[in-house]
DNA sequence: CAAATATATATAGCAAGCTATCCATGTGGA
DNA sequence: TCCACATGGATAGCTTGCTATATATATTTG
């Protein structure tokens, strides 16, 4: 049994690659009207369910690195999605908050977002869809660990 | 039913983003010792298969941009992985062909390809696996048709 | 208390994706 | 034949990810 059989289309690193690029593709389509993008929508997320965190929490929340975050809500920061405040106590620490407009896009943003995660499933069974979303948790904490 | 309700943990897209950055970091650690990387990656699969393949047919057969395949085969030639000779019978087209170095690198980037995605899919049963490439072939598929 | 260490964030610079646009070369039809 | 359109590729400029490093402010420890 030797390598040279590997099949790029039926390993899971290439597949969850080319999916990856695919949802991006069609989650950009629909929230770019409303001033959204792929970097912004999980930071909103977070922001949504709960305002005034720091940017290590968000970083711990979200699995990205500082330097990512970090850039991230300067490019949001800039297109008036969320202001940075001081931190009352440390003054390493800002704090993050939505703007009005950035409150106001929560409805039609998880809209978009079902959207997609729809016609990504389509033709699959309830059941398959559960399975989809176990086994995907599965690899995350497979290679979150390590 | 009010969308006040949408979970970012149980949301396919965000899964699959998240996944898709553990799986480069996984990857990234183990072929950049071997002067690849994640671009790369798959363009080197299809030259492994078949050498002398135009842009155009690499863009085709990845599924990316053509604008990412031209940089991504800049960075690759810069980087003595491949070079792009002029075809005999039409000027505006170009072949691409691995180096020696290159042609090298298949069995050592092929092992460290499979022990990532062995790390991933710990702890799942064959059947669960298979499952796993069926349900995100279907995801390809649903999301590429639109 | 001062020095060393730790923590929070920012910045520089690169890869890899995208859209939009440009340039060169081929090709088909009037 | 030549002009319009088609096709292959390159380039500009952006986002989003990364690593490495800098800077400023706590905190801990000798």
């Amino acid at each position: 049994m030797t390598e040279t059989n590997f099949s790029r289309i039926q390993s899971e690193g290439y597949q969850v690659n080319h999916m990856a690029r695919l949802f991006i593709r069609a989650i950009q389509d629909r929230i770019k009207p409303l001033g959204l993008s792929t970097g912004t929508f999980p930071v909103m997320l977070a922001l949504w369910e709960k305002e005034g965190q720091t940017q290590r929490e968000l970083v711990q929340e979200l699995g990205v690195e500082q330097a990512t975050m970090a850039n991230t809500l300067s490019r949001m920061e800039r297109d008036g999605l969320v202001i940075r405040r001081a931190h009352e106590a440390d003054a390493r620490v800002q704090t993050v908050w939505l703007t009005e407009r950035a409150r106001g896009l929560r409805d039609p943003a998880i809209r978009a977002a079902t959207e997609v995660n729809d016609l990504a499933t389509q033709g699959m069974s309830e059941q398959q869809r559960d399975d989809f979303t176990t086994l995907m948790a599965q690899v995350i904490a497979n290679l979150s660990e390590a």
